[in-house]
DNA sequence: CTCGACCGACCAACCAGTCGGTCGCACATC
DNA sequence: GATGTGCGACCGACTGGTTGGTCGGTCGAG
């Protein structure tokens, strides 16, 4: 128990210092040893447990990107129609703010500094999110349920972006609770993209 | 004429250079001497012309942003009514992808990287480049022209990432046009924020 | 006695920036 | 119009500081 718990509350040190870091002054503006300082470990032990500064980068992304796709992955198959499954997804990713802000922002400004190795894998796993989001906008369109003349990849894209731009001015103590803002998205988002007729109040 | 004319010259060839570089390693993954390779020039000539690595990254920035807000400003003199004035920025914005998608990248990607005085000076007009997108939405709200239930301030930010974003994933050569592109965000845009009753055909 | 977790002084590579210098053009002087 | 002179554009070998990573070693638990 101790020992497993020791080592993974080691390897949590380094990657909570990490994020921190990292967050504020992105990947190349932190040095080892400063993460090391800030974990209060040293050098040495950073090495044993990761094999390069790049393959903390890599785990950082890793976490955040599993975790975002699991919730996307259960949210998608939780509801029936493409309205709601729509609603749950974003609503379900946006909660993610809160909690993973740091990890967030290291992954949309620092995901170009991962190792090809790394990066195939972190690739991958972010198209199979994209995916979940196009497939719901396509079995909309499809049953008639969302405006019959959207462009199902720009429309992905316009939300994702549009969510996704959230951590370059969210903060955790301003006006808005991420709850609020998430509300705001999916009201914004079911007007631009439900079918004419009367939509939802 | 020729003093110059050479002169900038020279100083283009860097920031092309550079550009091209930023774009595709970040910042921090280019060196001097590699972008004085890729210019064909020295090093001694690239410090005559730039302090510092830190004053072209700075110089990129300004060039763009300077740009956009001026194109903003002008658009948003051209027009009467907010849906009117939303659409022609949104278009005007939209359009620069295509000429300034490098540094635009280098803009979204590495402006954390910024010395503090370089950095507030960009930030400034940034400020200023979303204030007008924040007035225009305003005055649609005020007008009765745009939904009264509207968030100002999260639409503004909203409107912001959607259309940022697309430097994430656009290419000249894919499939949609930026214009088509752009039409497609004005489109949902203006679905999400105009008042109902009929919305725009 | 062994082994794995962890330590920290040390190193080699790299990189932004420097500096003494060259070259040619514009202009003044006779 | 030949000669001298100042100057700005540009060059490239060199350096000082920094940084990711190493390696021989300590220590405590089993």
């Amino acid at each position: 128990m101790k020992r497993g718990a020791g080592t993974t509350e080691f390897r949590d040190r380094i990657i909570d210092a990490a994020l921190v870091l990292f967050e504020r002054h992105g990947f190349h503006g932190v040095t080892v040893n400063q993460i090391v300082e800030k974990a209060g470990i040293s050098k040495g032990g950073f090495y044993h447990h990761f094999t390069s500064k790049d393959e903390l980068l890599f785990v950082i992304h890793d976490i955040f990107i599993t975790y975002v796709l699991e919730r996307a992955y259960h949210a998608n198959q939780q509801n029936r129609t493409p309205s709601e499954r729509l609603r749950t997804i974003i609503k379900d990713f946006v909660s993610v703010f809160d909690i993973y802000k740091a990890h967030l922002t290291v992954f949309y400004q620092e995901s170009n500094y991962l190792k090809p190795e790394h990066e195939e894998i972190v690739k991958k796993k972010r198209h199979e999110f994209k995916e979940i989001i196009r497939s719901v906008i396509q079995a909309g369109v499809d049953s008639g349920e969302f405006r019959s003349d959207l462009s199902v990849e720009i429309t992905t894209m316009a939300i994702l972006g549009m969510v996704n731009w959230t951590y370059k001015w969210y903060q955790r103590d301003g006006e808005k609770t991420i709850n609020e803002i998430a509300e705001y998205y999916i009201d914004l988002i079911l007007h631009a993209v439900v079918a004419d007729q009367q939509t939802i109040l």
